[in-house]
DNA sequence: CCATTTGTTCGATACTCATCTAAACGTCGA
DNA sequence: TCGACGTTTAGATGAGTATCGAACAAATGG
């Protein structure tokens, strides 16, 4: 078993996530800040939308299981979960 | 290149046909019928739904380029299309 | 030619959800 | 303790879309 088994429903909302372009795009900024995570405003700066959308936003790839969100005092340290993605992409082989 | 190369509007075009769990169903119901492709009533007798709605999801399913779709008479013939799935995947796995 | 089978199109309804503003919350330094 | 900063929550709004019923189109069979 080299991935994560994934319930049907965690598959649903992987895919419900992936299906949003805006998080697809904070995905791959938060994948590309690998090893040392991405802070929740380095994100804002890029992404233009406000505060509250991007929590929103985050706690779904979170929800998701997409990305680990640790707290680090007034911070957050978002990584990217690469096995769980790894197990989607294996789920949708399967087809 | 072993597989083809998909827009980014094409990426999130399948994203979002990936995300029902409806049409979910209905690929991998597409998918499993491999060889002598499905035909639309087939699909509609596992899917509990209307013809319309059904009509709907495939037409969703072929512009995301996810199934082809061939007129025989007076039937349909849909396929899966993998070559455009593992696209897909190769996009996702970027990340 | 008529009835049946297959699938499409239209209009309506309802639900999901991305986004914002405004307010609150928690942490930290002064 | 106070204020600034980072993040969250609540509530509202609007866009997108899943779903249905009904009417339609096209092919097939009697």
């Amino acid at each position: 078993m080299p991935t994560a088994k994934l319930t049907a429903r965690q598959v649903e909302m992987i895919a419900k996530a992936l299906a949003e372009p805006r998080r697809m795009d904070i995905l791959r900024q938060i994948g590309a800040c690998d090893g040392s995570a991405a802070s929740c405003s380095a994100l804002q700066e890029a992404q233009k939308v406000t505060p509250a959308t991007l929590s929103h936003h985050i706690k779904e790839l979170a929800n998701a299981g997409l990305v680990d969100v640790a707290r680090e005092g007034k911070f957050m340290r978002l990584s990217l979960n690469r096995p769980v993605l790894d197990a989607y992409l294996k789920s949708l082989s399967t087809i």
